[in-house]
DNA sequence: GTCTATAGTGAGATAGAC
DNA sequence: GTCTATCTCACTATAGAC
């Protein structure tokens, strides 16, 4: 319920009143799960930033190449932010509100993630199949273009998710002007069919308080 | 001072004590110059999108091709949102707070401006000098991926601003898989060097109020 | 054009009963 | 684990003097 209200007004035009109507209860109730309003909010995006990462880990032990590996970056970063898409919102619009330790911890984890990216794109830069001029700028180019699929999908809209995740994970190796064997790597021909396995389901996180 | 409050701590987070007191008056005074929060708000965001809209309207009067049209709208895109940071971060994340008209007004002009993207891509695949699956999508992973350098722009930076637009345009182009008489189309040698000249400065937004 | 003063509302959080 | 009741504080906006 938090989750929806932070998404669709923000976090701070959310009264606790709000978010304690939403799950039935009074708002001194919602003190027995959390001690603030942040609290609330750091835990959500803690799980945002925990399914990003672990996908993201579990393909990287898979998968060798920089092609590969980019390309499923791509793919489930866009997967997660189309399947959980208010989660991923408030992750990417909220984190200024987090002060002091929060902020350290959630900044830390977002690092650490991206880290991944930038780490793939120099692999790939170094190994003559990726040509960028600067791999910090191609790794926020792409972190954003990915990113921002969170702002704009819809369920209702032509194309499946999984479509969509394919399709920016091909932009994204067209992005980095990914060749081997003198030709353009296409997301089609990497054979990465079953991404969406590393991308597991836990407990739905839309119920309850958060 | 409005604006670095908006951008800094965000629009709702911000009382207009704060921006008053930076200005140096009292609350009441500042409802001299607008009629309410909200309004200072809605001048802002029409800044940042008349500054986007003007140039590129500019820049396509002058040029012919797709890629040339492409390159011409990353850069100034980039160059926008380095040089007046705070205008376009406002822009990008505040846009929910807007209600009923101002919301329909600003909704209107991003658009128009976004239409501008689209047509341009829309032209280099039919012309085949472009090559993108779903030219809607491609639309939304470069606009996401050049509005996202408000985020992470300092000019503290080793790059300048002129040189990061420079890198994204041609990042745009490779994502498009612009392609001439069978390579790559690059940004350094399209002989667009002169493409600030689009981005005209007016007076500085920052002071006063807004 | 800017002030003082204040109305009116709602915020986050706590105490302590049950 | 959830309630009622209430604390304290900040908010946007207005009225009317100067």
């Amino acid at each position: 319920m938090a989750l929806r209200l932070f998404a669709e007004r923000g976090y701070e035009a959310t009264g606790i009143r709000s978010i304690a109507a939403g799950v039935g209860i009074t708002p001194a109730g919602l003190y027995h799960y959390a001690a603030s309003k942040e609290e609330i909010l750091l835990a959500l995006m803690e799980r945002g930033l925990e399914r990003l990462i672990s996908a993201a880990r579990r393909a990287l032990e898979d998968l060798e190449s920089p092609e590969e590996r980019l390309a499923a970056l791509a793919y489930l970063h866009v997967l997660s932010h189309g399947r959980r898409r208010l989660l991923h919102l408030v992750n990417d619009t909220e984190f200024r509100v987090l002060g002091g330790e929060n902020r350290a911890r959630i900044g830390a984890r977002r690092d650490e993630y991206e880290a991944y990216w930038r780490e793939v794109i120099r692999r790939g830069v170094v190994e003559g199949v990726f040509r960028v001029d600067d791999v910090r700028l191609a790794g926020f180019a792409l972190l954003q273009m990915c990113t921002g699929v969170a702002q704009w999908y819809s369920p209702e809209g032509g194309l499946s998710i999984e479509e969509i995740s394919a399709r920016f994970a091909d932009m994204a190796l067209a992005l980095v002007r990914a060749e081997r064997d003198g030709g353009p790597v296409r997301f089609a021909e990497l054979g990465l069919a079953g991404l969406a396995r590393y991308a597991e389901e836990g407990a739905p996180w839309e119920c309850g308080v958060g």
